[in-house]
DNA sequence: CTTTTAATGGCAGGGACTGCCACAAAGACG
DNA sequence: CGTCTTTGTGGCAGTCCCTGCCATTAAAAG
C-alpha cells in the first residue's frame, strides 16, 4: 500500500492550483514593496494602484491577495511573530530561555528594520496598528499549544489561553518598546538587551503557579 | 485668590465648544442604533447613511464622530471596559478581589447583552474585531496607572507595562469565552462563573513575583 | 489539439470617507 | 435689541477602496 496520502490529485484535469506555499512567498514580496511606499509617502497618501504597479500584479489581483490596503504589512509583521513561534517550539526542556532566545530568535536584519519602521508607523495609523493587533491575536492558539504541552494541559483550556494571550501580550509590548528606542542602532546592544528583558517577562509568566483549586 | 483654574473662557466670544461628556453621550447613542442595525442586518449590509438616518443625524455628521463604519461599535464597547476600568480603580487594598469584582464589576443588563453580540459577531467581522483589539489595547494605560501604584512602581515600567498588558489579555479572553458560552442565557450562573474566573486568573497575574535582580 | 480547471486582468459600480462652503446655533458685547 | 464671533451641522462633489462579473490566459490531462 502506498504510504503517501490521496490528495485527490490523480488523474486531475486541468491547472493546478498554486502552492499555499508560493502564495505566502508572494504576498510577503507584495507587502515589502507596500511597506517601502508607506514608509516613503504615508499609508494615506499611498494608492492601492501603487502598490499593485510596484509588485507588477494588477490591482484586481492586489485585492484579491489583500482584504485590505493596510492589511498589506501584514505578510512582513508574520515574519517576525513566526520566527517568535519558533523559538517557543523549539525551545527544549532543559534549556534556559534567555540563551535559547539569543540563539534562535533571528531573522533578516532587513526585514527586522522594517518590521521595527511599521510597529512606530502604528502609532499614528489606526489601520495599521489593527493589522498588527490582530495578527498577534491570530499567534495565540500556536502559543497556547506550545504552553499546554508544557503545562500538560490541553490546549482550550483557560488557564492555558489566558497565559498564551499574557505571553502574547509580553511580547507585544516589549516590541512596541524596543521600536521606539532610539530606532537609530537597532544592531546595537539594544537588541539583546530587548531579547533578555523579554526573556526574564516570559520567565515570569510561565513560571506562575497553576490555579488553586 | 481663586481656586477655580482658569479656563480661559474669561470673557470668551462666540458659541462655546460642547462638553466631552455630552459628546461621549451622543456617540454612545449612535453606537447603540449602529449595533442594532449591525446586528439585524450585518455589518457589510449596513449603510452609513442608515446609521446616519436611524441616529437622526447627517451622514457627514456621522463621519465625524466616528472614523469609520466599524468603529461605531467603539462606544458600546467602551462600557464594558470602562466598568473594569472603575472596578480596577476602587479595589481597596484589603479586599479580596472576587468579591470586589461581584460588587462592583456591573453594567446596564441590555448594553452587556449588546456587547456580548458584537464580541461574538467580531469573530466573522475583522474591522469589528480590529476595534475590540484596538481599544483594550488603549484601556492598557489605565491598568498600568493602577497596578503601578499597587506595585508601587511608575506606570511606564516596563514591567508594569507588561503586566498591565497580560490583566487586559485575560479580560480580553475571558470576556470572549463568556459571550461564546452559550450566549442564550447570560443573566444565569455563567455571570458569576465568569467573574470568578476572571478573580482567579488576575490573582495569579498581580501576586506575580516581582523581577529577579 | 481539445478539454478542464485555476488564475489573472479589465471594467463598471457602490459605498466609505474627505474637503469645501454655506448656514444655523449660541453666547459676548454694544 | 442687533451685531460680532466662534462652533457645530448639512449638503455637495469628488476620490479611492474594494467587489462582482466576464473574457482571457496558463497549466495540466487525455
Amino acid at each position: 500500500m502506498s504510504t503517501a496520502p490521496d490528495d485527490g490529485s490523480a488523474g486531475r484535469r486541468g491547472r493546478p492550483p498554486v502552492t499555499e506555499e508560493e502564495r505566502r512567498r508572494r504576498r510577503l514580496e507584495i507587502s515589502r514593496q507596500a511597506v517601502a511606499l508607506f514608509r516613503e509617502h504615508g499609508v494615506a497618501e499611498t494608492t492601492g494602484e501603487q502598490i499593485a504597479r510596484a509588485a507588477g500584479v494588477s490591482e484586481r489581483t492586489l485585492w484579491r491577495l489583500f482584504r485590505t490596503k493596510e492589511s498589506c504589512v501584514e505578510p512582513l509583521l508574520s515574519v517576525s511573530l513566526d520566527a517568535f513561534v519558533h523559538v517557543l517550539r523549539s525551545w527544549p526542556e532543559s534549556a534556559e530561555l534567555g540563551e535559547h532566545l539569543r540563539a534562535a530568535y533571528v531573522m533578516p536584519p532587513e526585514d527586522l528594520e522594517a518590521v521595527l519602521a511599521v510597529v512606530r508607523m502604528s502609532r499614528d495609523e489606526p489601520g495599521v496598528r489593527a493589522v498588527w493587533l490582530v495578527l498577534h491575536e491570530r499567534a495565540e492558539p500556536v502559543f497556547a499549544a506550545a504552553l499546554g504541552q508544557r503545562l500538560g494541559l490541553p490546549a482550550d483550556d483557560l488557564t492555558v489561553l489566558v497565559r498564551a494571550a499574557a505571553v502574547n501580550a509580553a511580547l507585544r509590548v516589549l516590541s512596541d518598546a524596543l521600536a521606539w528606542s532610539d530606532g537609530a542602532d537597532p544592531s546595537s546592544g539594544m537588541l539583546d538587551e530587548h531579547r533578555d528583558r523579554l526573556a526574564e517577562e516570559l520567565r515570569a509568566l510561565t513560571e506562575l503557579p497553576a490555579r488553586r483549586p
